[in-house]
DNA sequence: GTCTATAATTTGATAGAC
DNA sequence: GTCTATCAAATTATAGAC
């Protein structure tokens, strides 16, 4: 019980307060001393864990961000007897989180990725690699349900596609309707991925 | 001849050199200092022509780039008497530009969207309004080459969808895959929303 | 309307005591 | 490792001469 009120550690709560300020207010529009108040971490430390500064502690909340993400669409396919349904699912989730949070919580990088694409080659390859592993982790649940391996990562990508653009959509429109359109768009490619269904009677 | 030497009035050389700022480098990295350099214009000149400062600039700017891009769909889908190759031809340029750029060139405003969604309700604004204007100017293409209006709208969303995606994931990666996969996908939405072609012999 | 100088604040980053 | 004080530079914005 005394543990539970522990604080997590510094460099944790540096690292967490950095990803969900990036979430929300891009790289260049999160300061430092912003962080360090959300972390309640003396400046200091902020130089002491990420020598690097800014741009090696912003790299490494991106991955953070990315793993978090991983986990989010691994609760929603792994295990899934049909992932139409999960893919589903997962775009109604999205615009739901839209919904609850007034628009402001998206994808967690994209706003990121765009910025840093042309500025920074280390946090660029920080967003790369968490896509990748995004699409990665997609396209083996489907190949896990039958799908063929090329056209599964075909899917993911324009599954990754649809949330991203739809995401930029709905938050500047502040309405949910990209997503849901790109939520039935999205199922039909992950049908077209999967072998055909059975009909029930076969069994 | 001497005419075509003067330079843009001081005005539009902000306007422009804002836009272009924007697209590489978003809101919040890009100075107002930087903004008066690469417009050749004095510092006060900016809070003569926009009052409203950086803001006021931005939203500005931002139409100003919604604009452009209007004629740039304008080029590809007025008139063209296939709108499928119109899409097709539309990605593929979106994919040539980011190669011949090294992937800085790609939407505009996606990025400023992103960043200042929840953090500034004018310029919000203006995102929302360039977006709707780009789907709404594709939407009616869509209806003249015989699509029904709500199936056009749709199919128009989900190319905004596909195209700001991709300009993401082609970015990150350095790689215009994603784009081109997009376009497929764009093609086949756009034949869908058209009524059925008739065979040639039926002329 | 043009242009310069400068104010007031915030930025990322460092030094050094404890 | 923690924390504070501080730096140099950059930020948006304003005042006022011309």
């Amino acid at each position: 019980m005394a543990k539970a009120q522990v604080k997590a550690p510094t460099r944790d709560r540096i690292l967490g307060a950095t990803a969900a300020l990036l979430r929300r207010k891009g790289y260049t529009g999160t300061g430092l001393k912003e962080i360090v108040k959300a972390s309640e971490a003396p400046f200091g430390s902020v130089y002491h864990f990420f020598p690097g500064g800014k741009e090696e502690l912003g790299a490494e909340a991106i991955r953070v961000s990315g793993r978090t993400y991983n986990a989010l669409i691994q609760a929603f396919y792994e295990g899934a007897s049909d992932l139409v349904t999960a893919t589903s699912e997962f775009f109604e989730a999205g615009a739901q989180v839209l919904r609850e949070t007034n628009y402001e919580d998206a994808c967690p990088i994209a706003t990121v990725a765009l910025e840093v694409a042309s500025t920074s080659e280390p946090m660029r390859e920080a967003t790369a690699d968490v896509f990748e592993s995004w699409i990665s982790d997609l396209t083996g649940y489907l190949v896990g349900s039958g799908a063929d391996p090329t056209k599964a990562r075909k899917a993911s990508i324009t599954l990754f596609n649809l949330v991203e653009g739809a995401f930029i959509l709905c938050r500047a429109w502040r309405s949910t309707e990209p997503m849901e359109l790109a939520g039935r768009l999205a199922t039909d490619v992950v049908r077209e991925a999967l072998p055909a269904k059975r009909p029930k009677s076969s069994m």
